[in-house]
DNA sequence: TTAGATGCAAATGGTTTGCATGCGT
DNA sequence: ACGCATGCAAACCATTTGCATCTAA
């Protein structure tokens, strides 16, 4: 379990950093594949071309909130023969497996984090795009709320909503 | 400013309180019809029947949590004539005007809240129920954190995930 | 070979819209 | 009487599902 701290994502316990690939996988364009397979594997989800580019996708460029529409632009740019269907089965995969985390709160469309640990968002109102919050400047709840009798908190989330200043100067 | 310290339902600023109705005003069940024909007024909404009667389910029990869906069918129990589409128009022209807030966390359907103040929610999994967390376990965040150049905090919204307990005992 | 994954298209479910009719002012 | 509000049904959109085909193990 002794991964190196991770360089920007970091993976809650039971999940794992697709980045610890073997010091000698072979990359493609810059990207472990082989250890996205790796990964795959690990989670128990068979390596398919489509779960290894769309993992690619995800996950090389740093933490990212995609709708599943954007996912499926990007993997159709990137010639992947996929379709939206399994984009949508491949989100909630990952999902389950504590890749991703799923994000409910920017209207109707679903939003995924790739950064699955605990952290909250600003959410630019009018457009539909979520920032993380830094971690520095992390949100911290002064007193957990308790929980009604024979449920307990199993997340917290908090959406940070933000307007423009009425006067940009 | 000064309302007095809400029983229950403390409406920001900007929204009226529905219960300030003169005292004279005509109850119709226990309803303060005329207050609410006034506050709908007061907000430039017509008061037509639909209207009249949709506020009075929403408002005249306290605080909720109503999907479009659960208004509607509370209406035809109600045998008022209201469509569907109407129920959905009344919610977000009551959501524009502060009588209402969108909660956008459970899934996809929308939740609307009676009471438009800042507060937070417990979201129980599993279920699509939605609980207000009490104002005495208040949740208040240590640091803001700072919203990025050109933007301000509009509202911060927090939801407490509850899952059963594993062992209820 | 065989279980599991994918693609397609159709089904679903929540929400919105267009237009003719009704009702509040 | 005028104009917004309503009702209905069709349109819309994001998402899910069923089933035949394909592919990784």
């Amino acid at each position: 379990m002794s991964q190196s701290e991770g360089v920007f994502v970091q993976v809650p316990g039971s999940a794992v950093d697709w980045r610890q690939a073997p010091a000698g996988a072979e990359d493609v364009e810059g990207c472990p594949w082989a250890g996205c397979k790796q990964l795959l594997r690990k989670v128990g989800l068979r390596p398919t071309r489509q779960r290894l580019l769309l993992g690619w996708i995800l996950f090389s460029k740093g933490d990212r909130h995609v709708t599943a529409e954007m996912l499926f632009e990007e993997a159709v740019k990137a010639k992947l023969p996929v379709s939206l269907a399994t984009v949508y089965n491949t989100l909630h995969q990952f999902t389950q497996v504590g890749l991703l985390r799923e994000i409910g709160v920017a209207g109707p469309k679903a939003f995924f984090d790739t950064n699955p640990s605990a952290h909250h968002h600003f959410l630019i109102e009018g457009e539909e795009a979520l920032l993380d919050i830094p971690e520095n400047a992390e949100v911290v709840l002064e007193s957990p709320p308790t929980p009604p009798e024979g449920y307990e908190i199993a997340r917290v989330d908090v959406v940070v909503r933000l307007r423009r200043t009425a006067a940009p100067v």
